[in-house]
DNA sequence: AAATAGGCTTTAG
DNA sequence: ACTAAAGCCTATT
């Protein structure tokens, strides 16, 4: 398995990377959402993660609910922070997180011939964000009290 | 290098 | 119990 480019993260598991082989931590859904939204929030200006760091960070559910509690936000966070891990955004939000990436200066690859607007990868190998290990270290505490069953 | 196909997990309805 | 989801991985072109 390719080793993730750089970062100080902790060393990887036997298995860890198929997509999902964290226990169970069966979160309160809500508490769950809330948790992806305040992790997206974090991610400075032109930095960028993917669905599955979010989850590795809070070491809770996987990528694909990642992505289900950033569908149904209505709260005002920086979505388009927030990629697959190829590097493209969803499918349709590819255009619209363009003008941000603009904006904010975050490294794009577009081919020679592009397709059409959103026929280009965001470099995660430049833009991707590793918060500091007290962030780490805020982000696995607030991804343990999802799991623990509210008092 | 890039695109495609298949297989796989976790959680919600 | 089964299906769907703003995904991920590996192998194969």
């Amino acid at each position: 398995m390719r080793p993730r480019a750089d970062g100080p993260r902790q060393p990887p598991g036997p298995q860890e990377a198929a997509a999902g082989s964290r226990p169970a931590a069966r979160a309160d859904p809500a508490a769950y959402a809330g948790a992806v939204l305040d992790v997206t929030a974090m991610i400075p200006s032109g930095k960028v993660l993917t669905y599955g760091d979010i989850a590795e960070l809070l070491a809770c559910g996987g990528p694909r609910q990642v992505g289900r509690a950033l569908s149904l936000a209505t709260r005002d966070v920086p979505w388009w922070r927030v990629l697959r891990a190829g590097g493209r955004p969803a499918q349709g939000l590819a255009r619209e997180a363009r003008s941000r990436y603009d904006d904010e200066g975050t490294a794009l690859a577009v081919p020679a011939d592009p397709v059409g607007e959103d026929d280009y990868r965001v470099v995660l190998a430049e833009a991707r964000w590793w918060p500091s290990p007290a962030q780490q270290d805020a982000l696995a505490r607030l991804g343990a009290s999802l799991s623990r069953p509210a008092p």
